[in-house]
DNA sequence: TTGAAAGCGGTACCAA
DNA sequence: TTGGTACCGCTTTCAA
């Protein structure tokens, strides 16, 4: 089924037909009509590969997360997507788990699309990758890798300001042994944060301690690092978790533990999904606007004209401490 | 940059070069040596549109879900998404947010796309709708709705089988007002299961007394539900949740109106998603098994020859019932 | 206002 | 083992 068809039924060329299917250039009144009859009548949908080989622009966005689980990089989906289809755009989505050939895989396949615009909402991006996408002249928006340039936008938390003010939050609150629950420590971005919070806690050394563990980025991988810093003879009185998804794991883990939170142990979170304040006790993190991240990742990448946003900018995003109910003072003794 | 750059560099035809990538044919090996030497200089992407095109068969399937906030949908698809990729299939997913309109665009999608098959995971499909899948000759899966004919596999949960056991359960425990906190009562499948509900109520009537509420299927939801519930005077003993994301927020609004549960309110969820289980108190539920839905999903789409499910399938599942902790004896008096 | 035809970037068949 | 070439289904001049 293809224009052919549709044009023969209603017996005009293939060229009109795309003129109605497109509203371009104007057709007779009752021609337009005749044509819609039959695309109606045969069901026809246009082939929307056939549509962009031909017409050489695309109108995707692709979108490549690290995973999709934790809610975070849903959210910044979802913004970027309601701003595409706003404005017409599709938005394709990939998720690497982590993987660092995922990735190569991922982008090859965004390429191989001719998406209009790539945003890399990922941590495991290795140099020569980002070099790539620099090379080519593909807009691209980065989070919390590479530099920007001509062709490339980069979104970037300001981590370190965060991890400090939740160590100093704690500090104030007595804490002297804090331990830090993050995943991935190989990928650079994720080690930054683990080094974030080992260098806040230096600032009130030796007095306080710190040990950091490490384990999936997920409700299981909190629980399994909790698990782990409790039979490491460290007893944390307070953990701040590097996201909120994995304080979920760990709240639970201090649960089964038979911990209370705060009364025994404080935990914090980062990012501040929504699940944070649904969960008990409601966490005490730091807020990241992913809604912000999505328009921000959209406009880099797919606005034209006017509006268009000048490239290669570098967007630093200051997250908001939240106090919640999962912190409180130090336990004496 | 196509084909043809890369053949010119390589001194061969674009013929060659294609089969180099495909790996088809014999080529001798100091020209594919050649060719591959020219794609990677050129740093050289096939178009996959043209490909599509060309080739006329596609390698991706399609999947469009109601809500990808609701973990249920998200492991369903991460279970297709591991089968696919297994299978050199790529998925491209869509989500409705329960819209009709978005979801016939983004079955107008797919089908533009050419996609191999397309899993409707979506409780908003409109007879006219499945009506126009069955009419085209796609795979299709559906769940909850529709049903099997040559091309279409449906697959159905015996929600109300899991309902009656959670009723019988808390009825059991003493419970004699019950609520049911749904969403989107104008949708068939899900009004289905509030229907479910009061039926299996109705068993222990006049004893025992229901009342249903809905909101939308999100955390917000299930607390902005749990608080009209509330102030309605009705004073449930227990809470049936049609899903466990609203059941999270359901534990949420009851917690801040100082209710605790399961002493004074009981609740149960369904569907047993992972956040069931490290929320808090853990929840009640009947276990969904969303691998198998999207390993019977990717089956009835994607397997040919030996391994070819035979389509037209009906397939139902019958739900397990799991007892946590967000479920005790109904309060005296 | 409409049609004919030249691409878009590949694949695959037929010859060489 | 290779090259030439006819499509795949659509968009877009260019003429009529």
């Amino acid at each position: 089924m293809n224009l052919e068809d549709v044009a023969k039924r209603a017996k005009v060329s293939t060229a009109t037909v795309s003129r109605v299917l497109n509203n371009t250039n104007t057709v007779k009144n009752s021609t337009r009509i005749r044509v819609q009859k039959a695309v109606e009548e045969l069901k026809y949908h246009p082939n929307l590969h056939a549509r962009t080989l031909a017409g050489g622009k695309s109108r995707t966005i692709g979108m490549i997360v690290s995973n999709l689980e934790n809610p975070f990089f849903l959210d910044v989906f979802q913004a970027l997507e309601a701003d595409a289809h706003r404005a017409g755009y599709e938005v394709v989505a990939a998720n690497t788990g982590y993987r660092a050939e995922q990735l190569v895989a991922s982008i090859r396949l965004m390429i191989g699309r001719r998406v209009a615009g790539l945003a890399a909402i990922v941590s495991e991006m290795d140099p020569v990758l980002i070099q790539e996408l620099t090379d080519s002249k593909l807009p691209v928006v980065f989070y919390d890798v590479g530099n920007s340039t001509k062709n490339i936008t980069c979104i970037r938390v300001n981590y370190r300001r965060g991890v400090e003010k939740i160590v100093e939050y704690l500090h104030d609150l007595g804490h002297q042994r804090m331990a830090f629950v993050g995943h991935h420590s190989a990928l650079a971005p994720i080690n930054d944060r683990r080094t974030s919070f080992l260098d806040a806690v230096a600032r009130y050394s030796p007095k306080v301690k710190a040990q950091t563990v490490a384990d999936l980025d997920s409700l299981e991988g909190g629980r399994q690092a909790a698990r782990e810093l409790l039979s490491s003879g460290f007893k944390p009185t307070a953990i701040v978790c590097v996201n909120d998804f994995m304080a979920l794991g760990v709240l639970r883990e201090l649960r089964e533990a038979g911990l209370r939170v705060p009364k025994d142990v404080s935990v914090t979170g980062f990012d501040n999904i929504t699940l944070s304040e649904f969960c008990y006790p409601a966490l005490t993190t730091a807020h990241i606007p992913r809604d912000r991240i999505g328009h921000i990742a959209f406009e880099s990448l797919a606005l034209e004209g006017d509006n268009a946003q000048p490239s290669g900018r570098e967007i630093v995003i200051n997250p908001e401490f939240v106090v919640r109910d999962s912190t409180g003072p130090a336990p004496n003794g």
